[in-house]
DNA sequence: TTCGATTTGTCCGTATGTATC
DNA sequence: AGATACATACGGACAAATCGA
């Protein structure tokens, strides 16, 4: 899945992951995404890489994160399935 | 009713479900809220989740708590009064 | 008095998630 | 990659006080 000696930088690999699982309504909007660990455990790659992929998919504006609760699905961020 | 895995805790949503009940008079002032079992109950949630709400709604004064008795609705919560 | 039911008060352990180092 | 901290939630257990039969 992700590639960690590619020219892509593996946080990089993941925001598109997951900006597409996003965008593709796999995750429904104020929905949680997976939390870190399973996210770790899923791609096999660092904490530290997620939070980081996780960051930049808030400076997207595609998800918001509440202290203490998790990583949510941004209300804009998927095309209605209502 | 609760959204356990929802950005907004569990307690803060049923501080918000409490306040709008005193607010809109379903409970009269110095008349006794549901007891905390009954809250359980009702909304599926644990004791220790109930009691944060209602501490909550104590420090907004909307409701004061006599150990052993029950939570009370504050006397000045309401507006229909005689 | 004794008993049981009710209600709040308190503490324990476990789990999950993010935050920080 | 690991450790710790913090906030939240759940479940259980017991105590203390109240009330009524």
């Amino acid at each position: 899945m992700i590639e960690s000696d590619g020219p892509v930088p593996p946080y990089l690999q993941l925001v598109e992951i997951l900006a597409e699982r996003i965008e593709r309504g796999d995750w429904q909007p104020n929905r949680p995404i997976p939390s870190e660990l399973q996210l770790v455990q899923e791609f096999g790659i660092a904490r530290g890489t997620v939070r980081r992929a996780v960051a930049v998919l808030r400076e997207r504006g595609l998800v918001f994160t509440v202290p203490q609760r998790g990583t949510f699905v941004a209300p804009s961020s998927a095309a209605s399935t209502e």
